[in-house]
DNA sequence: CAAGTTTTCGCCCGGTAGGCGAAAACCTGG
DNA sequence: CCAGGTTTTCGCCTACCGGGCGAAAACTTG
């Protein structure tokens, strides 16, 4: 999500929400209360820490040290933002400002990773959803298409999918109802990643 | 590494080096320079951000905000450091001043979690070193036992080691003697970690 | 009821971690 | 020089997990 700057520096390029850090706050609460306050997004459904981008020459002028989020919503949530506030495709984004650019990658990256070694799919999934439309979005957020099939399977593997019993309702070109899936609440937080040098008899997964 | 504050606040705590930002550098520079200038740590073989630590009250008097660092140097090299600076063993820390404590269970944490899943072992390990060499550093790090045999076949199998050829001098009481092994140089600079659902049809380790 | 579409599931394959024990290769003491 | 002790190395086995494929299931429309 990009706002359009309206004034130089940069006029007319896109620039990822932000601020400067207020005296009683840290910099997480400082970011929830941008996006609170400038854009009115609350509803994140994660927030991490990415890095810290400090080159002298990053902005004109004074120097600006950022702390860069990477900041989730569901795919279900679709926040109203300001006229001059939009969202991009990450992978086609405009004529950003400053190092947003590089930040944005940064922040693809991350969520990417995160998203193959760790349980981060309940961040950006509805709270029912089919294995179909799953596989979009985790399509859509590695970059490139995997397996209905192997996603339900390695998450059901993992203990974070759970049918709710429900089906969902056929398309207009028909084809067998898709039954409906949540994430489990216990592990709605982000886990550690497999660690595949593990201590010595005992098994980690499937807890 | 920590050094014993001498003034107040927190005198005769522990506490971790570091420093101002200065305006002609990132953060990145800054830290190797304070490492550099103050204890005289140049051989760096792992620098990585860990995290900004920001809250308000994190130590007395004008706000402070941090960007930690996880530094790695070889297990082989012995930087000569000034008298109110020492290694400490991480599991069993002295008083730390501020919030350093925390911050050495992250870099901890950090450090464990990326032997398992990257290659990162080969910041840690010498130039050349037997299995059961590695096998202590690796345990050491992980904070648990790691077998020697797995470790052997894991980090092989990601092509990360390869036999010099040569073997150690044997130890006082006897046994075979091992065999000397080196990280591969192409591969010494961190990879991403591995992942689990892989594009289709394509095989990404073994590279 | 036939044809088409989408989802689901079972089956197989290969690769990988983990564990164990035998064999190899050295030492020292008798 | 051989027996016993020590440490390393290697082969074998098992369990598990990701990946792929195709058949079956369950719905639609004509």
């Amino acid at each position: 999500m990009l706002w359009e700057r309206a004034r130089e520096p940069h006029a007319h390029r896109w620039s990822l929400p932000g601020g400067g850090l207020g005296g009683t706050e840290d910099v997480e609460a400082s970011i929830r209360r941008q996006l609170a306050e400038k854009v009115d997004v609350t509803q994140l459904s994660h927030v991490e820490q990415l890095a810290v981008f400090s080159a002298p020459d990053r902005v004109p002028g004074p120097r600006v040290v950022a702390t860069a989020f990477l900041g989730l919503v569901r795919s279900d949530t679709d926040p109203v933002v300001p006229s001059d506030t939009a969202w991009h495709p990450v992978d086609t984004l405009p004529a950003t400002a400053f190092d947003h650019e590089a930040i944005c990658r940064r922040a693809r990256h991350r969520l990417a990773s995160k998203l193959s070694y760790t349980n981060l799919g309940f961040a950006l999934a509805p709270p029912e959803f089919t294995i179909s439309a799953l596989r979009s979005l985790y399509s859509a957020a590695l970059g490139y298409e995997v397996s209905a099939t192997n996603l339900q399977r390695v998450l059901s593997r993992r203990g974070l999918l759970e049918p709710t019993g429900a089906v969902a309702p056929v398309g207009p070109s028909g084809g067998r109802p898709a039954a409906l899936f949540r994430f489990v609440s216990r592990q709605m937080r982000v886990t550690d990643p497999f660690a595949v040098l593990r201590p010595p008899s005992s098994r980690n997964l499937g807890t």
